[in-house]
DNA sequence: TTCGTGGATGGAACCGGTTCCATGGGACCC
DNA sequence: GGGTCCCATGGAACCGGTTCCATCCACGAA
């Protein structure tokens, strides 16, 4: 492993100028810091993080902090998150909060730069007293304040709701998410305004857990509102209900259609179902992008980013 | 924040006995590391983490290494490896290797101390090059010389079929993995061998990616078989065959049993179906407690451990 | 009493970068 | 031609721990 002194003395300027060069910060005669880059590139020079963050007084990592691995909901957000703080030159830990949540931050808080925090329940002040010792940014939840990115997904559903109306769904049903869910609050009223306003009739079941399991529970509930639509919280539960109501002869989406998204579309080849497309990637990559602006100084806290969520009719 | 001098100044001592003192090495006084102890207990004392890094020559970082984190079997490893490494002091982090692997690993390896490497595909001599540089753990596959841990799932794929046999199942399709993959090749000559013994007609199809779509797709080539069970690589495929076979009126396990894990048949209520039940976070626990032994320099590179899976007949 | 021994402690070097500050030299202007 | 200013560069301090080595002291043995 070498280090900077050996790229120092192989390009024949001091460890500062090396330094300078690399980082391309101060000035350095063009010509110098060609030098000190090439002798970089020859001996395969890698930073040492440790000294660097010692140096700087950071350290260069972020932490993400997810409920569950087990959602495919966070998994695509993590993934862009980490291609984003790979770009800025940052590593990404991921934690999971499990049930002591504020011990977790607290463990870490002293370990990272900043956090990306996905809370999708919880209370607002938990939220926002466990994060509050480094910059932080919100995922897919907002909170007075805090500076934040969720997808809009409640327009979707709304839109959703007004296109299945329009189509001639007379009775709908809305499957809830967890409960005390940020995103569930937001979605419930946006579907039953646009339900209100197309004049169909709409039952609002739930709460149930964002799992497969949840789905196939729910599905006689379902059966029983005597809808003709349905449109699930979330993508795992759509599944359980797909599942279901296969066992059971219920063909969709002629006798039931059941939104989802393009992917399960596509896998099912389903037809004449209409599906909101979540790119969670995105998410994760505006939120790092959001941070990072953060930890640089060059925003200040409170900003919120909505992404549009496209509907599929 | 405050640093060790002032841990050392409170408690009266010097850095290097309060250091001592702090870590349990070398021998300090009981009176004194008790001094010490309650100074730094009073000023909350956190080392920082950087300068412990810069000092010892070591990153405390492990890296666990994942294709995606969109199949449910990954994420169990990776939250059961992340809670093992807190335990040893270590932090996680999670790189998705998509299809620059060499390069994702050159760039971590002089970041991390280590590497959890689940790789279920690409070459041997790939695997064995790329994760050289540093101390590494094969998760969930085996190479001569490589420090490994298995959930022995051939084994349990053996005896599940067995099981089938044993039923009465005269024809019998296995539904095989991802193209090269080193599990899927342990868990088809243990299939076929186990279905020789017993005498009944084996199958297999595939090669199938590990999703819920290939399994949809792969549907139409079980039904043609005309075999009275499935046994389907992974749970993702497993559930799309559920999924698929429910529209075509196919009843499970009536018509068609089809072999899965312990909660899809809790979530469905599924009888008297087979099911293997992998614990994929004591994979993960194990894999990092090799790694750690690994690093401590307790254990040389090359031990092989199998987990053995439950089967539920 | 003195010397040897070993445990407790402190001083200081060191890990590998970053950055403040001082210095030197060249260009530009008067 | 001389003075000024600015830019490129180097020296050295510093970040906050760890650890080698020397020192000191107390105790037991000769």
């Amino acid at each position: 492993m070498s280090t900077l002194s050996d790229v120092a003395a192989v390009a024949g300027v001091s460890k500062a100028t090396a330094s300078r060069a690399l980082n391309g910060r101060g000035l350095v005669a063009p010509e110098t810091a060609g030098r000190v880059l090439a002798a970089a590139a020859r001996l395969g020079f890698v930073p040492n993080r440790a000294a660097r963050e010692l140096a700087r007084g950071r350290s260069g990592i972020i932490a993400i902090v997810v409920p569950t691995l087990d959602n495919t909901f966070f998994t695509p957000i993590i993934a862009g998150a980490q291609a984003r703080a790979e770009e800025a030159g940052f590593q990404l830990t991921v934690a999971v909060h499990g049930p002591d949540a504020p011990g977790a931050f607290a463990r870490l808080a002293s370990q990272v730069d900043g956090f990306l925090v996905v809370a999708p329940r919880g209370s607002d002040t938990l939220v926002v007293g466990t994060s509050a010792a480094k910059p932080a940014v919100l995922v897919d939840r907002e909170i007075d304040g805090m500076t934040s990115v969720v997808a809009d997904t409640a327009a979707a559903f709304g839109t959703l709701t007004t296109w299945l109306a329009a189509q001639g769904h007379e009775r709908i049903v809305y499957v809830g998410g967890p409960e005390g869910s940020w995103q569930d609050r937001q979605r419930t009223a946006a579907v039953q305004d646009a339900a209100r306003r197309a004049g169909a009739g709409l039952t609002v079941l739930g709460p149930c857990p964002a799992t497969f399991a949840a789905g196939v529970e729910v599905t006689p509930a379902v059966l029983e509102t005597g809808a003709t639509a349905v449109v699930p919280y979330a993508t795992s539960i759509g599944l359980g209900l797909l599942l279901a109501l296969g066992t059971r002869g219920v063909e969709v989406p002629r006798d039931l259609v059941v939104s989802t998204e393009p992917t399960v579309i596509e896998a099912l080849g389903l037809e004449h179902t209409p599906a909101i497309d979540v790119d969670g990637e995105e998410l994760g990559r505006t939120a790092m992008g959001l941070l990072v602006r953060l930890l640089d100084g060059q925003d200040e806290p409170g900003r919120q980013v909505r992404l549009a969520v496209p509907v599929r009719g």
